[in-house]
DNA sequence: GTACTATATCCGTATATCCGAATATAAGGA
DNA sequence: TCCTTATATTCGGATATACGGATATAGTAC
């Protein structure tokens, strides 16, 4: 046991690993304030595309657009009531993340 | 107070500012695994130039561009010991940030 | 000064991303 | 059926990013 940096290194293959799955779900979907404030803006209990569209003042295409990246990711599920759409977080976890985000860059240093 | 999602959208003007900064000091260093890597491999101890571009088998001139990015984006903090470079991350708490990410991609949802 | 090591920057090229108007699709009501 | 509303997709072009070889800079030792 020589090295000085035991848990983040030792299985790096492992970690490499973990980290693309981090990457593809997770960041980057975090691409662009954008899709952050609608992750915010869905929050705990889910939007219509036109709620969002409105309250972000944003185009009903780009909406469209970024809600699908956010799709594809996983990060959000849709769910059809009517003409309308409705979107919810898949796993509310992402909510307690970007509050640590949030919280680490509006404190001068932790 | 009838609006259904207090929090979240009360002060969105205060919310888009702060996600401007997760953004340009987080999140925007978290494109491409690569950069993430490089975060857990520093880790609480920090680490020289030469030891990451070896761990993560990248050369020199690609790690040295990644390592400035994080630190014009604030993540890491550069001290020079003779003539290598320590880099260490600037506060800590990204690594629970990154450890939250892992585990939520490491679990059949939460 | 020269030589050596460690790190940073420059450069061109390939690729990816973003945007929004226009258009397509899907569901509901007459 | 036709019309309306809600959402998704297509398209072209501007911009941004990534990469790594080559080169420049900074420090140390002699």
């Amino acid at each position: 046991m020589e090295n000085p940096q035991p848990d983040t290194t030792h299985n790096l293959d492992q970690l490499r690993e973990d980290i693309e799955r981090m990457h593809d779900q997770i960041c980057y979907a975090l691409r662009g304030p954008v899709r952050i404030l609608m992750l915010f803006v869905i929050g705990a209990e889910g939007r219509y595309v036109n709620e969002i569209s409105e309250l972000l003042d944003i185009p009903q295409s780009t909406a469209s657009r970024h809600l699908a990246i956010l799709r594809e990711r996983g990060l959000v599920e849709t769910e059809r009531q009517g003409t309308s759409i409705k979107y919810r977080l898949t796993n509310v976890h992402i909510l307690s993340i970007l509050d640590d985000m949030r919280r680490m860059v509006t404190q001068e240093k932790s």
